[in-house]
DNA sequence: CTAGCTTCTGGACAGGTGTCCAGTTTGAGG
DNA sequence: CCTCAAACTGGACACCTGTCCAGAAGCTAG
């Protein structure tokens, strides 16, 4: 029923959940083939052995179809555990490392993802403020500290992110900058 | 003589510099009246009064156009006082929030050249290396701080950047945030 | 089996983007 | 004033993107 442009959300019977579900996977081994500019709804629709019709049903763009991967990684990602041990600025970077390696598996789709996420694209705004909810709340369960560093330490976060999907940073390095960053921002308590 | 792409760099003729200089203040005006997705090299052209294929000699697509909006305000900007006084959050915070601001007498433009900015093309590649130069220099050069520290905020900078270009923040409110922000990174000496 | 949904299909379509080129205008130098 | 190269023009072009629809196929219940 979904005209177009209608988001994978409003209840999907099993059949088109189905369909969804190789398309984000078609999506991923498309992009790590072809990169991000090579990436085409289209393409994504041939390797999931869908009419590009039927793509467009579920997916306004090729942004979109990014956006939707890592939201699913992101929503499939465990809760960090409320007291993993270790420093305040540990658990904070800890809790955002895994999110930043959700895509780090392949460079190229780390780097679409992040390039997709900051479309000007209604269904990706959508995403973009689930997706930045739930990064809130990770990095407020891992630590209570002062709301001035969780802020601080949230935007370095998307700043880190940001940077990396730009290819000025590498994904891998990201555990280690978040963890010098958080030990710079929270109060060094038990740190150092 | 720049056939095609060929970014505004290579020595321009004053005529060529004209055409150029008239071609991003009527991008500045388009996208005050269209915003963003509405912008269109084609209509940046009419309203310079200049053929569509001319723009396109020196701009190949709205993005670059826009990173260039952006770099010539940068380019433009007077270096801080190498000692305006404050503490070094302060100085820290001043450096970036004039960047900051570059583009924020107008919402619509701030936001698209942000957008602009992230594009995934060669042209804005070699502007935004251009850009995070100056930026480097303009926080290193402000503050005498730890690497550490100065890398947290500058992280923290494109973070609240690009979350003011997605709508998330005001830009408005960017130079509040970045003097909070660098009180929380900065060593507390004379702060507080 | 049949009826009546839901979902998918194939192809046509409009709109937009960047490229190209043959030809004209501009203006600086001789 | 004339020449010539640099710069601009106008329009055609190929490509791609997202939309739409009429019909086919798939499923479920009676």
């Amino acid at each position: 029923m979904p005209r177009t442009t209608e988001p994978p959300r409003a209840r999907l019977s099993d059949r088109q959940a189905e369909t969804v579900r190789r398309l984000t996977e078609a999506a991923v081994e498309e992009v790590a083939e072809h990169r991000y500019e090579g990436l085409t709804v289209r393409g994504v629709a041939k390797r999931a052995g869908v009419a590009p019709a039927t793509a467009y049903t579920y997916f306004a763009s090729k942004n979109h179809l990014l956006a939707e991967v890592f939201w699913r990684r992101l929503r499939d990602l465990p809760e960090p555990d409320p007291l993993p041990g270790g420093s305040p600025a540990d658990r904070a970077a800890g809790a955002l490392s895994a999110v930043a390696l959700l895509v780090a598996d392949d460079p190229a789709l780390s780097a679409a993802c992040t390039t997709a996420m900051l479309a000007d694209e209604p269904n990706v705004l959508r995403l973009r403020a689930r997706i930045g909810l739930r990064v809130h709340e990770r990095i407020s369960g891992a630590t209570d500290a002062s709301p001035a560093a969780l802020q601080a330490f949230e935007l370095a976060f998307y700043g880190a992110l940001v940077q990396a999907g730009m290819g000025h940073l590498s994904y891998l390095d990201l555990p280690d900058l978040l963890a010098t960053t958080a030990r710079t921002i929270f109060p060094a308590e038990e740190t150092l």
